[in-house]
RNA sequence: GUCCCCAUCGUCUAGCCCGGUCCAGGACAUCGGCCUUUCACGCCGACGACAGGGGUUCAAAUCCCCUUGGGGACGCCA
C-alpha cells in the first residue's frame, strides 16, 4: 500500500479519556511507525453536545501525550457545504430519499420490530415514496435490503452481517445537519484516510459505512477494530470507575512516556516485552499484534510503569514534569545540579511525581519539622553526644564527599562506641524529619555543611529543651 | 428481544494462524528471603490460568461444534 494515512476522531463532548487516547495512540504510531500521516477531526456535528472548551481539553490531552497532527484539526461543522453536496449526490442517484415519518412513528415501527423478535429498525415507509424536500424531511439513505456485507477487519478477521439486518438510516436530519455514519465515510474519502483504526464498540456502524463507500463509489479503507478498555469489574469505563481523564493521570503525577507505555501495552504486546519508551512503539507497533479480546484497566500495573519511567529517565528530562508539583508546594526549586542530585535520590523511591515532590520537602525547607514518632523514638538524650562529636567533627571537615562523611561517622562510632544505626537514625531525623530517607551521606553532601551543621544543631537543641532529663 | 465480538494465572499478556519443543513463559499485584544506615531500588523464591462439554487426531491451550460466561451494538449521539 502507498502511504499509510490514519486519523483520531474525538466528538468534543468531554474530556479525552483513556479508551479514546489509547485509539488515539495506536492510531499516532501505526502512522509514525510506517512513516505515514496522521489526521486530527473534530467530529462536532452533534452541536448541542459539543463544546469549544471540550475541543481544547482533548488537544491539551494529546499534545501531553505528545500526539501531534500532520493535518487538520478538521471541523465537520466547518464542512457542512461539503456534506449537503454529497446528500444531493445521493438522492440524485438514487441513494438516498426524503423521509417525513415522525420520530414518533419511527419509534413504533422499532416496538414493533422488537415485539415481533426482530432488530428493531425502520420500516422503509418513504422508500419508495419518491418525496421531495420539505420541511421536517430526514434524508435517509437506501441500504440494501438483500445479500451480506463483510467486513475484512485486520484483527478480528472476516464479520459477515446480513443485509437484512439494517435498516434505511437517516444521513440529514429535519434540521438540514448530517449524521455521523454518513459524515464519517463523507470525510474519511475526502480526506485520504486508507487505514481505520477504532474501538470495537463501532464494528455494527462498519457495515453501513461500507455500503456508503460503495454508494459513492470509493475504494475502502482497512478497518482494525480494538477492543474496549474495561473497568476493575469488567464493563465499559466509566465515570464510576474513578479517574478517566487522561489530564487527570497527569495531574496525579504521572510521566506520559508512562501513561503511553500502558496505554499502548494494554491490547496490544511485543513478546515478552514490557518497557517501551516512545521511540520503542514508534520502531515497534503494528497492527499485527494488537490482541482481540477487552482489557481492564489496572492502576497498579500502570504505578509500576511509571515508577520504572521515573528511575529511567534522567534529571534534566524529568525535570519539566516534576516542576509543576514543586512549585505547587511552594519549594524554591529551578533547574540545576542542586535538582538533579535531589532527583537522582528519589527516583528510586517515587512511585508518582506527586510522592516524589512530597519526599523532596526537607531539601528546600528552611527548618525541618519533625514527624512526633520519629521525635520521639530518635532524638532522645543518648543521641546528644554523637550528634555534638558530628557537628564538631563536620565544621572542621575540608573534605566534604561521601567518603569523607564516612571518615567522619565512623571516628564518631568509635568514639562513643555505637553502630551506625543507632547515630544514622537520629541524624535522619534532625534532617529530614523522618525516619525514611535517601541514604545519610548521600542527603549531607546534597544539603551541604551549613544546612547540615544548622539542622544538627536544632536536633541538639530540641533534644535539650523538649526531652532533656 | 435481535445482531456482532470475545474467552490462558486476581490483572495485562506470550503461546494459538503453521497441533507435539507447554504437567503453559513474562509482567503487575500478593507472600517469603537476600542486600542494607532507614525507606526504597535491586536480586532470589513462592502462590497462581488453558471457562465447561463434545468431537477430529497417535497427539489439542492450539483445529471444529455446542453450552456457559462476559462485552458491544441496535438514536433525527458519535
Amino acid at each position: 500500500m502507498s502511504t499509510i494515512i490514519t486519523r483520531f476522531p474525538p466528538s468534543p463532548t468531554g474530556y479525552l479519556h483513556v479508551g479514546g487516547a489509547r485509539t488515539a495512540l495506536f492510531n499516532w504510531f501505526y502512522a509514525r511507525h510506517t512513516q505515514g500521516r496522521f489526521v486530527l477531526r473534530i467530529e462536532d456535528t452533534d452541536t448541542v453536545r459539543s463544546t469549544q472548551a471540550s475541543a481544547d481539553a482533548i488537544f491539551d490531552a494529546l499534545k501531553w501525550l505528545g500526539v501531534d497532527w500532520d493535518e487538520g484539526p478538521y471541523f465537520q461543522t466547518q464542512r457542512f457545504h461539503i456534506y449537503t453536496e454529497y446528500v444531493q449526490k445521493l438522492i440524485d442517484a438514487g441513494h438516498a430519499y426524503y423521509c417525513t415519518c415522525s420520530p414518533e412513528e419511527v419509534e413504533a415501527m422499532r416496538r414493533h420490530a422488537m415485539a415481533t423478535g426482530g432488530k428493531p429498525k425502520y420500516d422503509g415507509t418513504c422508500r419508495e415514496k419518491g418525496l421531495s424536500k420539505c420541511d421536517h424531511a430526514v434524508v435517509r439513505f437506501r441500504a440494501p435490503r438483500t445479500g451480506t456485507t463483510v467486513i475484512h477487519d485486520v484483527v478480528k478477521g472476516d464479520i459477515v452481517f446480513q443485509n437484512a439486518e439494517q435498516d434505511d438510516f437517516i444521513i440529514q436530519r429535519s434540521d438540514g445537519t448530517p449524521t455521523y455514519n454518513f459524515v464519517v465515510v463523507v470525510d474519511d474519502i475526502s480526506m485520504g484516510i486508507n487505514t481505520i483504526i477504532r474501538g470495537d464498540d463501532h464494528v455494527n456502524n462498519t457495515p453501513r459505512q461500507i455500503m456508503m463507500y460503495r454508494a459513492l463509489g470509493a475504494e475502502l479503507p482497512v478497518f482494525a477494530h480494538v477492543p474496549m478498555v474495561l473497568g476493575k469489574d469488567k464493563t465499559r469505563l466509566s465515570k464510576r470507575h474513578g479517574a478517566m481523564s487522561v489530564t487527570a493521570y497527569r495531574d496525579m503525577g504521572f510521566l506520559p512516556e508512562a501513561m503511553i507505555n500502558y496505554l499502548v501495552r494494554l491490547g496490544w504486546s511485543y513478546g515478552d516485552q514490557e518497557f517501551f519508551t516512545r521511540e520503542d512503539l514508534i520502531e515497534k507497533f503494528t497492527l499485527e499484534h494488537i490482541g482481540r479480546s477487552a482489557g481492564v484497566f489496572d492502576m497498579d500495573k500502570l504505578l509500576a510503569l511509571n515508577a520504572d519511567h521515573i528511575k529511567a529517565t534522567p534529571p534534566r528530562l524529568l525535570t519539566p514534569h516534576l516542576m509543576p508539583f514543586l512549585k505547587e508546594r511552594g519549594y524554591p526549586a529551578e533547574e540545576g545540579d542542586y535538582l538533579d542530585q535531589v532527583i537522582l535520590t528519589l527516583n528510586a523511591r517515587s512511585k508518582t511525581l506527586i510522592e516524589m515532590a512530597d519526599q523532596a520537602r526537607f531539601y528546600y525547607v528552611e527548618t525541618v519539622e519533625y514527624d512526633p514518632a520519629a521525635a520521639e523514638k530518635n532524638l532522645k538524650p543518648e543521641s546528644l553526644d554523637p550528634l555534638r562529636l558530628l557537628i564538631q567533627h563536620l565544621e572542621s571537615l575540608t573534605d566534604f564527599t561521601i567518603a569523607g562523611l564516612e571518615k567522619i561517622f565512623l571516628t564518631v562510632m568509635e568514639a562513643t562506641g555505637l553502630k551506625l544505626g543507632k547515630i544514622a537514625q537520629p541524624v535522619r531525623v534532625a534532617l529530614t524529619g523522618k525516619t525514611a530517607s535517601p541514604g545519610i551521606f548521600e542527603i549531607i553532601e546534597i544539603l551541604g555543611k551549613g544546612a547540615v551543621v544548622r539542622r544538627l544543631q536544632q536536633a541538639v537543641d530540641y533534644i535539650e529543651t523538649h526531652v532533656a532529663s
